[in-house]
DNA sequence: AATTTCACACCTAGGTGGAAACAT
DNA sequence: ATGTTTCCACCTAGGTGTGAAATT
């Protein structure tokens, strides 16, 4: 069986035999990606065209075989009769060229079939993961979910076909208020979760947090803690201060079909980035911000392929060195805060207990919740291990909960991570949005969109001084976060030397709406900043708690810089950012303004 | 007249006719770089390989002409006939694959004549520039430079012979004595000009620097000053400051040859990069670190291709605004700049006056003379205005002053940035170093080299946190720069308030050679910062006056942070970094200790 | 059988010099 | 005739998911 493909558009000078290229796609050696001739089609063309020829045809491994098509049949009412491990993924990536794209052969016998049978399956997977299918959603799991809900028609049936199933407008919530409403009313399978096990725990021992005694010690290895929801009243001027997560609406998408991270031993960032703005806060004075990631609950988790579904797989396995993530651009001034938005986009994620860089060290397989810390720097003549006097807050934003993986369980995460990363664009549909559907709908294209909010808006967060055209979602939306605030005489210190213990856990169970909070939440229990600490610096050692108590001494400003890439890298991710309303959830959640 | 190449060593599946590319050169269209098919060799085969066939003929135009090949005919005294515009550059690079290369073609008339001349004429570039042929050099221009004074024999004729011609050793000084010695009694030309000028230089109006009042206006179009030379005593703490230059070796071959740095309107990045070591820092205190360039004289320059040498073509042109850039990472701890050293990598230089960027703003074809600024917050709770209190120390290290060109003009310069800067690796010849030259001589690779140092030595700049194999010419030579000194009352206002008037300058004439100083440089004579001020921050606005200012209140430390990318990037920066010489030239040229 | 690791193609982002086009 | 600008191929550096292989 062989498929060839022919591409058009090509610099004519080349020989016509390097153009065409035939694949067997059942020969033993597996052809990874594309060869080198095929590879430089893409030079010659232009940028907008991607043209991988030898992915058309290809055979998976047994587990790649389950991750992609094995949930899809829970969807699917079609009948599967051969074994999965038989069946061919449709090509990865549809050809597209300048001059259009053609399937020559294909004169495979059931191969073929099943090609198209998982195609149609995959589409199934339009719609958000349910462990239940929710009322008022189409039963069979949203095959048609693309005409219907997001009103278009049925897309070219080759490779457009699958390629718009996962394209970006199937996956947003646009404004439309249809899939928006019903969207709104069901029960999410990772809310379930959270909400389950946060009720499900006792307050536990959080009043026992003084047992531990690392703070002296290099590296201490410390547990991971539990939420604590029960904050102190926060000073006066504490409490003013208020956060919102930017590109809220990315978080809710993920959220949605349940966010999963990728840990690595080297490390992974983090995809949404952790992008929160503060007001609030005194111009002059000093603040540090800082991030750290807690376990949502005590269990372990698995994926049901078949059901297309998280189901709890036991008890959390044995915590792990809890470290923080102190914003490499701290201390910030108030200053600064209040005109640009912090961004922790360079924070990574491992699974290596071991990790010698930094990076936060999650388990696999479990459910993380990451906090946003902000703590005055009061008093800049502090020694270098009493903390005790500096105030500071927590912020807490629900959609941002994930589950740590090693690899990606849920097929709809992977497909919006790759429709929304930027570094992962080589894995995009380049068919998403043909020629021919522009036409037909009149719609404009993706690109446009972004364009258009690129350049509509003026840049808010950032210094005039860039005028590289930057500024786009600079106006995203962003949503009111969670707070928790002490001012009492917990410190980093005590953090530390507290982490060991298992505390009983709480999540905020109204703050998976926005802009609603409950008193609830400002229950008198101390807000203790727990784990071991961070590597020093951008030296990559780790932080030892006199370094960062030392790193909040004083009053030191952060001296002027010139560059901004740090905040640059984002500030376009992808098509995510920009289309996904302007909207501004500016509701502030603090119920101690 | 055709050439064609064959190349050896490729996967073989692949077209014998994509193999072998024939060319016109005298086609009217000139073919850009390797053309698609050609540069997709080096895909299919090692690293190692570089093979861009298209590029072994070419015709170039007037300038590159004038540019490339006249230069050579000074230094030759094999009679030139025919037209230069009729000339044909040599290959740009050497073909070399994994088998070998063979020149199939060739057959050429006059053309392939004059490309030979031409490329002799090319290896006479080997030695330094000089206005004069100095006593002791071959007056011929050094035509057999390679074979005598490198202690090469003569390499094979054909494409390895201009190859070697630039080869790294070729330009390196590796020590051999004889060599050294010679250029060590030649006078430079640019320090020719240097010291010419700065003797024929009155002190000038340093005196009258508080004349202008801009130190309120956001940004105020300065003057660049001349550089003083005379400084006051400094305090005992400052005095006991020492600065040294890292990577001088490099700064040195690039000095030898006259350094020229591109100016581009958007920016270009210097290379080298200004890297220093600060010692006799107070481990608890702030430090601000920063760097501006000045002017040298008051000429401007043209490069007389005929002469391979710098001429001076008139007075300086007006003067553009002066900025100072300080560094990103400000404020530093003492004990930070104890341990890691301060590079200067991100800094632009630009010849657009109206540049928003902050980066630094020169004349094209004017000489500039670097300085680094270091600055002690000394008082936390300074006014924002009021910078009266702080005290400064300003080093000057005359191996970095460079010509500012909008294009290259010495071709050794060309050469030997492309051979340093990683940046440029694809201009390299792949075939500086071919197995049988290291055959003949038993002389090691220059990967062999680089490795040996990267792993034979310990970083020392760094922290151990990074695993990943750094710290290659982490002893890289130093040398310590003159320092220039003032405890006064001139700040940073001043420097922006006096910096619109022209000062006499005197160049410190006894810096030239290493581990020596002079009494002179010590002369009591304040040294004011002068300049506008650089941009805010990372965000990309100019930096204010107020800016700046308060950017030095307070003692507030540089927060701990986890990653060290700026520190990473150059520490490895080619083969010259590393292999050029592991001596410290540790003696501190400040005569204040 | 489930999960993790690894090498790799393919991106983003941006720093290089070359040559032609442009400006003066 | 000389100097500058622009575009581009070709790099560095590093962030993506992929699928086979390794590990548990």
């Amino acid at each position: 069986m062989q498929w060839s493909v022919s591409c058009y558009g090509l610099i004519p000078d080349r020989e016509p035999a390097a153009h065409h290229t035939n694949i067997d796609i059942r020969s033993s050696s597996y052809i990874p990606r594309a060869p080198a001739h095929c590879r430089n089609f893409r030079r010659l063309e232009t940028q907008a065209v991607s043209c991988t020829c030898a992915l058309l045809s290809r055979t998976i491994d047994r587990t790649a075989l389950r991750r992609r098509i094995m949930p899809t049949l829970h969807g699917k009412p079609a009948p599967m009769t051969s074994e999965p491990a038989d069946w061919l993924l449709p090509p990865r990536r549809g050809v597209r060229t300048a001059g259009g794209t053609k399937l020559i052969g294909g004169a495979g016998g059931d191969s073929e079939t099943v090609e198209w049978r998982s195609r149609e399956a995959e589409r199934s997977k339009l719609l958000p993961v349910r462990v239940e299918t929710p009322p008022g959603m189409n039963p069979a799991g949203g095959v048609l979910a693309t005409a219907s809900t997001m009103e278009y028609s049925t897309p070219k049936p080759q490779l457009s076909s699958r390629a718009n199933a996962f394209s970006i407008a199937a996956l947003i919530s646009t404004g439309n208020s249809k899939e928006k409403e019903i969207q709104e009313n069901t029960i999410k399978p990772l809310e379930q979760f959270v909400e389950k096990s946060s009720c499900s725990q006792p307050l536990g021992d959080l009043s026992s947090l003084e047992l531990g005694d690392y703070s002296g010690s290099a590296s201490p290895v410390c547990t991971e803690p539990l939420i604590p929801t029960t904050p102190t009243v926060p000073s006066a001027e504490m409490a003013k201060i208020s956060c919102s997560l930017e590109t809220k609406e990315l978080w809710d998408k993920f959220h949605e079909l349940g966010t999963e991270m990728i840990i690595t031993k080297s490390g992974r960032r983090m995809f949404p980035t952790i992008r929160v703005s503060l007001s609030g806060v005194d111009p002059e004075a000093k603040y540090i911000v800082l991030m750290d990631i807690v376990s949502v609950d005590n269990k372990r988790y698995r994926y049901a392929y078949h059901r297309s579904s998280w189901l709890v797989a036991g008890k959390a396995d044995p915590p792990l060195p809890a470290r923080l993530y102190v914003h490499p651009d701290c201390p910030f001034t108030g200053e600064q805060l209040l005109k640009q938005m912090v961004s922790f986009e360079k924070v990574k994620l491992t699974n290596n207990e071991l990790d010698q860089h930094g990076h936060i060290i999650l388990n696999s397989m479990h459910k993380y919740q990451p906090r946003v810390h902000i703590i005055k720097k009061k008093d800049h003549t502090a020694s270098l291990v009493n903390l005790k006097s500096e105030e500071f807050r927590t912020f807490i934003f629900p959609e941002t909960v994930f589950t740590a993986v090693t690899a990606y369980q849920n097929q709809l995460i992977t497909k919006l991570k790759i429709d929304s990363n930027p570094f992962a664009k080589g894995f995009r549909d380049s068919s998403r949005l043909t020629d021919m559907e522009r036409y037909c709908f009149q719609e404009e294209s993706v690109e446009n969109l972004i364009q258009k909010h690129t350049y509509a808006r003026s840049p808010i967060r950032t210094y005039g001084g860039e005028d590289d055209g930057l500024g786009d979602e600079s106006q995203a939306s962003q949503t009111r976060g969670s707070a928790f605030t002490t001012s009492d005489n917990l410190t980093l210190s005590t953090w530390v030397a507290s982490s060991s213990n298992f505390s009983g856990f709480q999540h905020p169970q109204s703050l998976t709406a926005i802009s609603t909070s409950t008193a609830s939440l400002a229950a008198p229990i101390p807000h203790p900043i727990q784990g071991s600490l961070p590597p020093y610096s951008r030296i990559g050692m780790p932080l030892t708690p006199s370094a960062i108590a030392s790193s909040m001494q004083g009053s030191g400003p952060t001296f002027p810089t010139f560059h901004m890439p740090r905040y640059h890298h984002y500030f376009q991710q992808g098509p995510y950012a920009a289309i996904q309303g302007l909207r501004h959830s500016s509701a502030v959640m603090t119920h101690f303004v």
